[in-house]
RNA sequence: GGUUGUGUAGCUCAAUUGGAUAGAGCAUCUGACUACGAAUCAGAAGGUUUAAGGUUCGACUCCUUACACGACCA
């Protein structure tokens, strides 16, 4: 296809010199898919070529189209609409592009054409205190589908997962551990272990606010209720001993920490995410705070009367930002500082990209502007893959007012429905209970995670329980739908003897629905290359339905085994089988998985 | 208050990055299973792209102002 089109720009400048004796300006010349309303393949637009040409917009598209229809075999014919040139291509041509399309399998790279090549894309990154909800789903298949079109792009991709697994927020569920636990474990309490330590914030969090009412009742005012109460202040103390390195807390916070991670590893198999790089908040703060030190020495940073480090970004358009604490404890960035250096040691990556939640965006602008000031190599490899949080009917998910969605439950709840809706289709016959398992679970997760990346990332989102367990219309299991079908179909043509590799060459025409199907399956290279530009993989997901959806029409109106031609009815087997193999491309891209039946 | 993002059909989302008559799905209505799989296909209806200006051959897209909602920074 990119052949094509390139043969087509070449002629298309052959032809201004041929008529006007001028040239096209290499920017007003984008070719583009015409219109399913208009006849034709590509179009020129001709406007932006009038001032150049002293011409109008359609004697340009006259001319050029006349020109190119008598010289180049490969434009069957042209039409001009207003300042709109657009190129028929000759049945001819597509079946060149489709067996070259074949040549490659539908899992060859694309080609990095510019982009970075050497990627750490960071995701993830849960706090040890809680079980996932339904943001971290976003998060996690955000960042495994970006990785993975990078990696179809032909890019070395790490996936790393940094776990924030320190700070004032694990050591409340610790104290809530020690006065209410009793020596509860998940075997013993029949819960994973994230959600063992979950329980226990919560339990913290009541507690807490009881205090603080009963405080307030006594007199207080509610700043100081806030810090003065009993368990915040235990909650603090134990965050001072965990970083003087006092045995008994050490070794507290690493077995709840091992139960959460136990559940995580849980959730990420069962999600289908995966890392090849995990990195400790706990075992990069340190770096961080040398990084500080090292920003003083510089002197890019500065100290205030207190003691506090900070550095000043107000020529960067920013504002001061906080480093370090006046009595030593970091703060986020100081650990981010130690982390991206880290990251930078095992890696040396071109490209960095933190897939986190657009809230932070004011905090990865500090962090990239401070590590600039550092003159650190690696500030402007540094991406924020900026996502847009995920909304309820109800309103925004808050965990203090229970309103979160649990990942662990949401991910049962559509497994289940597609397994309800799979019995009342009854098209399973012949699975095993293993394989029907495994059925329900690609089907339900497919319709979550497509729910989840069809919409452009950086947009807020919302998400309808209702909807995004549906398997109809624009949704995963649609697309998945056809990759079954064609699978039965390909099934029939194995038993029928039939060879994909005939001749093709007695063709000399194909339906309109033929000629779609090729189009749409050339454009997936520059579709993946997109995708990866936009780190988007929405472009993915828009594309796996177009495709789906354009096999779905080619189906419905011409008969594949009832024809009696043999070279067509090759064609249409050989145009299934590639279909099927580009759908469970695009969505292997989107982390789903396609069945051979449902 | 400052910075910033978003605003498209009743609802959820697109729009090839400035191109043609703004497209899909859901919901509503109408057709198509004795055909290779109807989780499908064909069709109808649904729009002043928040508002008002501006830039140009051309604006959902860029600029200005206002409004609404969100996020962040104090």
């Amino acid at each position: 296809m990119q052949q094509l089109e390139n043969s087509l720009k070449t002629a298309l400048q052959t032809a201004a010199q041929a008529v006007f004796g001028l040239d096209i300006p290499a920017a007003s010349l984008t070719l583009q898919p015409t219109r399913k309303e208009f006849a034709g393949s590509f179009t020129l637009v001709t406007f932006p070529l009038t001032k150049a040409f002293g011409k109008g917009p359609e004697q340009i598209g006259q001319a050029l189209g006349e020109w190119l229809k008598a010289h180049e075999p490969r434009v069957s014919g042209y039409n001009v609409v207003k300042g709109f040139l657009n190129l028929e291509i000759a049945d001819a041509e597509w079946l060149a592009v489709f067996a070259q399309l074949r040549a490659q399998p539908a899992t060859a790279p694309v080609g990095t054409a510019g982009g970075p090549q050497n990627v750490v894309v960071e995701y993830s990154s849960p706090n040890t205190n809680k079980p996932l909800h339904l943001g971290h789903l976003r998060n996690n298949f955000l960042g495994y589908s970006v990785a993975e079109i990078l990696k179809a792009t032909g890019a070395t991709v790490t996936k790393a997962n940094l776990v924030n697994d320190r700070g004032i927020h694990i050591c409340k569920s610790m104290i809530a551990y020690q006065h209410f636990g009793q020596g509860e474990t998940p075997a013993s309490a029949g819960l994973k272990g994230d959600h063992l330590a979950g329980k226990y914030y919560v339990l913290f969090e009541k507690h807490y606010r009881e205090e603080i009412k009963q405080l307030e009742a006594e007199g207080v005012t509610p700043d100081i209720a806030k810090k003065s109460a009993p368990l915040m202040a235990e909650a603090q103390q134990m965050l001072q001993a965990w970083e003087a390195g006092e045995p008994a807390v050490k070794a507290l916070w690493s077995q709840m920490n091992g139960w959460v991670y136990e559940g995580f590893d849980e959730t990420y198999k069962n999600i289908g995410v995966d890392f090849d790089q995990y990195y400790y908040e706990s075992e990069t703060y340190l770096l961080g705070k040398e990084r500080v030190e090292e920003g003083l020495q510089k002197g890019v940073f500065f100290q205030k009367e207190n003691g506090s480090v900070w550095v000043d970004l107000q020529a960067e358009g920013l504002d001061e930002k906080l480093l370090l604490r006046a009595d030593g404890t970091s703060v986020y960035i100081t650990q981010d500082l130690g982390t991206a250096e880290l990251k930078y040691q095992d890696f040396g990556y071109d490209s960095s990209i933190y897939v986190i939640a657009d809230e932070q965006n004011y905090h990865m602008q500090v962090l990239q502007a401070t590590l600039a000031k550092l003159g650190k190599p690696y500030a402007a490899a540094i991406h924020h893959l900026s996502y847009g949080m995920v909304d309820l009917p109800s309103g925004k998910m808050k965990s203090r007012e229970g309103t979160v969605v649990d990942a662990d439950e949401l991910v049962r709840d559509v497994i289940a429905a597609a397994k309800a809706a799979t019995l009342e289709k009854g098209k399973t016959e012949g699975l095993s209970d293993a394989e029907l398992e495994e059925l329900y679970h690609m089907l339900g997760l497919g319709a979550l995670k497509y729910y989840l990346l069809k919409v452009d990332p950086k947009k807020r989102m919302l998400f309808n329980p209702e909807e995004s367990v549906s398997l109809e219309g624009h949704t995963g299991p649609f697309i998945q739908y056809s990759h079954a079908r064609i699978a039965a179909i390909r099934r029939k043509a194995a038993e029928l003897g039939i060879d994909e590799q005939a001749d093709w060459s007695s063709i000399t025409s194909l339906e309109g629905t033929e000629r779609e199907l090729v189009q749409e399956l050339a454009r997936y290279a520059s579709v993946v290359a997109e995708a990866a530009r936009n780190l988007s993989p929405a472009v993915i997901a828009q594309y796996a339905y177009d495709l789906a959806k354009a096999y779905n029409r080619f189906y419905a109106e011409v008969s594949i085994f009832q024809e009696t031609d043999v070279a067509k009815r090759s064609l249409r087997v050989a145009l299934s089988a590639r279909v099927g193999e580009q759908i469970k491309q695009s969505l292997k891209l989107l982390g789903m998985q396609v069945p051979e039946r449902m």
